[in-house]
DNA sequence: CACGTAGTTCAAAAAAACTTGAACAATGCA
DNA sequence: TGCATTGTTCAAGTTTTTTTGAACTACGTG
């Protein structure tokens, strides 16, 4: 139930200065790659953190509100960015952050890059389908031509990943 | 001044099938790097007109703004991915796009990623020193862990990216 | 099994991002 | 130089995304 301890800087609004620069490091950093502001804030924050926040922690701190807290939770888990700490003999929920790059490269992959990827394969035979419809030859060649390049930068796309992975988690 | 010839597919609102397909895909693709839907649209229009497109090609085939081709011009040639077409005896000027991943990958990391990896090192540095303040000597062993954990990520990071640009350059 | 607290949901409000369009600037041609 | 046309800028408007908060559900304890 302990708050995280203030002490190093001045309080600003419920968060110290050290907490307040590394939430601020985490919600540009999360911004850069898509997501919400308030998944940066509460990752942040718990990234900081000595001790696991619970849901009501991180209302209180952050300033923020239930709703998006929950949400926000949610989501990180789904990215197995947080997890849940065991053993607080407590009926309620407490969160630390998985700190483990591999793991948030990964989850970050298989819940935002892998389903674009997917579904842009998908409409990238539909493309092929139309441009087949093409009766000019010219054009034809030159419909295929461009679609096979984009096949290609789907691939190498894909292939991309697992070496990405590779190389961050060491 | 020729139009892209519509021979594939029926005519939407001045995009062929096969047109207003591509556009789409390259609609999506921008999202997903955060980047505004109109640069997709232009990019994608290009990518599949068999010859160079101005300004006002774009506005009319696209039912665009001016505004917006210009601005969205403007970004694209910034990141080098599309180029002005030489040798129209014409006062417009007439674009064509990059369609070499390694030069529009290189544009990227170069005008999106580069710059928040920098401004996120020096962020860094001020809350190492924040960090430093500190006095629980045990609180600022748990800081400056985590810290250098971070700072491990960026140089990561940063490691990353000439890798990435090499293998997808091919 | 009823009460109080933890957590979720989702419609509405707020904020952020993008686009428009009209005024302006630049260019080149006669 | 004056005219016509291309291209830029940016305040205001629109759309999209995110956050809020109040009603609801789930849960565990006495």
């Amino acid at each position: 139930m302990d708050l995280p301890s203030p002490s190093p800087g001045t309080r600003t609004v419920g968060l110290t200065t050290l907490q307040r620069e590394v939430v601020d490091f985490f919600v540009d950093g999360v911004k850069v790659l898509g997501l919400p502001r308030s998944l940066g804030e509460i990752y942040g924050l718990l990234f900081i953190s000595t001790e696991p926040l619970s849901l009501d922690d991180l209302v209180r701190i952050l300033g923020i509100s239930k709703g998006s807290a929950s949400q926000g939770l949610r989501t990180l888990r789904a990215l197995g960015a947080v997890r849940e700490a065991t053993g607080n003999g407590d009926r309620r929920t407490y969160y630390e952050p998985a700190v483990d790059l591999k793991r948030l490269v990964g989850g970050f992959i298989r819940e935002q890059v892998r389903p674009h990827l997917d579904s842009g394969k998908t409409k990238l035979e539909s493309i092929a389908e139309t441009a087949n419809l093409s009766t000019d030859p010219v054009e034809r060649e030159f419909f295929t031509d461009r679609i096979e390049r984009l096949e290609s930068w789907m691939k190498r796309g894909s292939q991309m990943l697992p070496i990405l992975q590779k190389i961050l988690g060491q």
